[in-house]
DNA sequence: TTAGGGTTAG
């Protein structure tokens, strides 16, 4: 049974809070209702301005000792303690009672202005505990929390940081929780642990939730502190606490977003040693790793996995392995995919607008036009109308395929229908204008988006400074790269990189080393990408212990090679006519599974330069025996070789061989065969050989073209008309 | 949690 235990000494405190609260909070659980008719109409109506007198005062010690004085005091708590059993004991409230009593009351009627007579008096400890006491009122906590830093100047503790933290993970109000610890690490410079600490000092007595170090983890990656995440699962753990497999999910999500799969599948595994319960969401996201480094295969299996553990896929599960396959080109795949998603998912799942548009992409990617108008037919009669991503995918379709034209068609009609062009859209276009050659348009569409305020971003800084060095403009991006880098708009290594391959192909070494210093002094990390291009023109230039120094660095910086670096370390073993080491370096490489076309190409290459044309045909066989290594640029390695050579029929032969295993010739092919012929054959032969390459959808190089076919062909007339 | 744009190798 529980009874209105009234302090006497402070009537005005508990008749206000059973007024304005007639039931009991958790932190107050003694009190409660028994009489209230009673206690309503004996609400003292000056016990506000009492109030008001204890803070001006100021000294409460003082101010207490004149309060309980009071003249009417004794005739209250006689009156009072009519109605009331008498709690078992009485402690003598601190005057920080009082200020608490008081601020309770008040800031319950959000009373701001009474709040600002007693702020003076506060201190960390009253503001962590009425933050508490606010508990069920997580908004109130807020706006006093907020009050007290904002209007009073008042420095927040950490202590009353981690009490607010607490009540709102405990009312899920997880975003104001994550700004307020994201202020922690930003704003007030502490460390996730120290952070960590805060919240685990305060756990207990705010009653809290293992929410709460999930929401750390949360604001950590959100605020891109990668290391202090990871840091504070592991120090829970070594207390015996864990953070959730939300936590989890959400530090692995991060570590994809960065691209770092190699360290997601370490703590990946890392977190299936500790045996928790993966759930959908953690699935996805291994086939969402699995389907980033291309191995489709394994994320089908992984599907599968899933469904074994008794897990039901979402849309996002089949959209990511659909995506996959669709950036590697394989739309049969993820057509496939489509088609039995019903089946795959007992018809619980179906397509939604990401689908269509990878689907979408994967059509645009490889050209293919007239199914791209289909899949969106289809999209449309599904009730998804395309949006700016469906537009800016087209778009950039269109402009990969040379059709400018119809890409700023298609702006002009996401306009029309009320979809703006973003910045993704513009810099696709810019990007095309550039590769295009098309110096001016690109400069108009950059007027564009400043017209229209659409903001640049670091794609755009980057497509700017590759335009400009493309065409030869190399001290003008220079400028710019250097403008941007004052103001501080440089977020990532692409703009560095790209310069940096720029002085790297024009043999400045030098000038490429000091940039990778710039790349250090702004705080950028080279990575892949930096290494490949140095890595490439050191072993270009015969250096290859100087290649094998940057190697190295790369390794002492925790950077994994990627088979662009095997291949250019390769393709510089070739060069220096060290064939016979390349070939033990692919040997090696495959025993480890890692060769690619790109591989057996360069080494194809390298026995061509050394004339050694048994073991490149040799490769050849064996390329085409593992199957799929066999593309245009093999041929063409070949049919280079053959060329020079002057082995013009041999050269015609692959070509055909090339046409029947479904690769058609492109303009270097064309060119190749076109100057070898004119050199070695009748002008009869050369205009057939032209005939009949075109004739198979050979687009002839306008260049060799215009140089070689057509005098034949106008020599030839001439004759037919004599 | 998933979809569109920019950098390195033959």
């Amino acid at each position: 049974m529980q009874f209105v235990v009234i302090d006497a000494t402070y009537p005005h405190y508990y008749m206000d809070n059973v007024l304005s609260n007639p039931f009991p909070t958790e932190r107050s659980p003694h009190i409660s209702l028994k009489t209230e008719p009673w206690i309503h109409r004996r609400r003292p109506d000056k016990l506000e301005g009492q109030l008001h007198l204890i803070c001006k005062l100021r000294h409460f010690s003082k101010t207490l000792f004149l309060f309980l004085g009071g003249g009417s005091f004794k005739r209250r708590t006689s009156l009072f303690s009519r109605g009331l059993h008498v709690g078992k004991q009485f402690s003598c409230p601190s005057s920080e009672d009082i200020v608490f009593r008081a601020i309770c009351v008040n800031l319950r009627h959000r009373r701001w202005k009474f709040l600002e007579q007693v702020s003076p008096s506060l201190t960390d400890a009253l503001v962590s505990r009425v933050v508490r006491e606010f508990q069920n009122s997580p908004q109130l906590a807020l706006e006093f929390h907020n009050w007290v830093g904002e209007k009073k100047g008042f420095p927040h503790s950490l202590a009353s940081c981690c009490a607010l933290i607490h009540v709102l993970v405990k009312s899920r109000r997880f975003d104001d929780a994550i700004t307020l610890l994201e202020n922690l690490m930003h704003v007030n410079g502490m460390t996730p642990l120290e952070v960590l600490d805060g919240l685990e000092d305060s756990y207990e007595l705010c009653d809290s939730f293992p929410a709460v170090f999930d929401t750390l983890v949360r604001a950590c990656t959100q605020c891109g502190a990668t290391e202090g995440a990871y840091a504070v699962v592991k120090k829970l753990r070594m207390k015996g606490r864990f953070v959730t497999i939300h936590a989890w999910n959400n530090f692995f999500s991060h570590l994809l977003k960065l691209n770092e799969i190699g360290r997601f599948w370490n703590v990946y595994n890392e977190m299936v040693s500790y045996r928790y319960i993966e759930n959908v969401n953690t699935f996805n996201l291994v086939i969402y790793a699995l389907c980033k480094e291309c191995r489709i295969l394994e994320a089908i299996s992984a599907f599968y996995r899933m469904l074994k553990s008794g897990i039901w896929p979402n849309v996002v599960t089949f959209n990511m392995i659909i995506n996959g396959a669709c950036r590697m080109g394989d739309i049969e795949l993820a057509l496939k995919l489509v088609r039995k998603m019903g089946v795959m998912s007992g018809n619980s799942v179906s397509l939604n607008l990401v689908t269509y548009n990878s689907i979408v992409n994967g059509f645009c990617k490889i050209g293919k036009f007239s199914f791209v108008e289909e899949v969106c037919n289809d999209m449309v009669k599904a009730g998804f109308e395309p949006d700016v991503r469906t537009y800016g995918t087209l778009i950039d379709g269109h402009a990969r395929k040379g059709c400018l034209e119809e890409a700023l068609r298609l702006c002009d009609e996401m306009a029309e229908r009320g979809l703006m062009p973003n910045t993704v859209v513009y810099n696709s276009i810019l990007h095309w204008f550039y590769m295009e050659g098309d110096l001016e348009g690109a400069s108009s569409v950059l007027a564009d988006m400043i017209d229209k305020n659409v903001c640049p971003d670091n794609v755009t800084y980057s497509t700017i400074i590759e335009g400009l060095c493309r065409h030869g403009y190399v001290v003008q991006a220079f400028n710019f790269h250097r403008q941007v880098l004052e103001m501080n708009l440089i977020e990532d290594t692409f703009s560095h990189n790209i310069l940096i391959n720029c002085l790297c192909k024009s043999n400045n070494l030098a000038g490429a080393m000091q940039l990778v210093g710039s790349m250090f002094i702004h705080g950028l990390i080279p990575d892949l990408v930096t290494y490949g291009a140095l890595i490439d023109r050191y072993c270009k230039e015969g250096q290859i212990e100087s290649a094998v120094q940057i190697y190295d660095e790369m390794a002492r910086l925790e950077e994994g090679p990627n088979m662009v670096i095997y291949n250019s370390i390769l393709n510089g073993l070739c060069k220096e006519m060290s064939v016979d080491v390349a070939r033990q370096m692919v040997d090696s490489l495959q025993s480890m599974g890692l060769s690619d076309g790109i591989t057996y190409n360069t080494l194809i290459n390298g026995y061509c330069g050394c004339g050694n044309i048994d073991e490149a045909f040799a490769l050849f066989l064996e390329m085409r025996k593992v199957g799929g290594l066999v593309n245009r640029v093999t041929y063409n390695t070949l049919i280079n070789f053959l060329c020079k050579f002057g082995c013009i029929q041999q050269a015609k032969e692959l070509m055909k061989r090339m046409l029947l295993h479904g690769l058609v010739p492109d303009v270097i092919t064309y060119t190749m065969l076109i100057t070898c012929s004119a050199k070695n054959c009748s002008p009869d032969e050369v205009i057939e050989l032209h005939d009949y390459m075109v004739l198979k959808g050979v687009i002839p190089d306008r260049q060799t073209y215009q140089a070689i076919v057509s005098p034949l062909l106008a020599e030839e007339n001439e004759e037919n008309r004599v």
